[in-house]
DNA sequence: CAAATACATTCAAACATTTAAATAATTAGA
DNA sequence: TCTAATTATTTAAATGTTTGAATGTATTTG
């Protein structure tokens, strides 16, 4: 992972409603869709979609298209390879 | 550790100066002194100084105080913490 | 095909972050 | 104590982010 992806993913993390997002999609394994997302949190569709962007081009979230739905699944691998990164700052 | 902090810590670590901060001052264990950064970084006295803050106020970074100068580490449990939760959005 | 559903995009306003200049505060050494 | 060294703070400008209203684009269903 370079630098630049860390630090995307960094900002991507850096707020509390896609910190949320993040939480939920986790628990809800390949069901999440964005309507859902929209029910659980507090602002406009418009604005969970800008969020949403962010998560997905990040590469935290995965979207697959569903007829007119879109299924949300947080990717591991991702996750994982931030990670180490993160641990490799310990020195 | 809860969302307010893990917040806090990715929004410090959503900055390609600080990230290259932490990176710098995890190589160098102990003897990182605020002058060195402001060597290795393209950047004012302050503007350095305000990154560190964000660094050290988010936990990520410990500042000793040494006479006039300032040692700074990596808190390594801040780091591992941060990790747990991160590996927890992975559901 | 028309209407409804689900999500994305554009745009502008509100808000937050980043930066440098200037200045302050603290400490070390002459 | 006076001066130099090191880091912090205040302020203001520039830049970036977040948000909602309006609108657009697919896709399903009647």
């Amino acid at each position: 992972m370079d630098i630049k992806q860390f630090e995307r993913i960094s900002k991507a993390l850096g707020d509390p409603h896609r910190i949320r997002i993040m939480q939920q999609v986790g628990k809800s394994p390949g069901c999440m869709q964005c309507a859902d997302i929209v029910e659980m949190i507090d602002l406009t569709q418009s604005a969970i979609s800008h969020h949403i962007k962010q998560l997905t081009e990040s590469g935290l979230l995965i979207a697959e298209k569903q007829g007119r739905n879109i299924k949300y699944a947080v990717d591991k691998d991702v996750v994982d390879t931030y990670t180490k990164f993160l641990q490799q700052l310990k020195g």
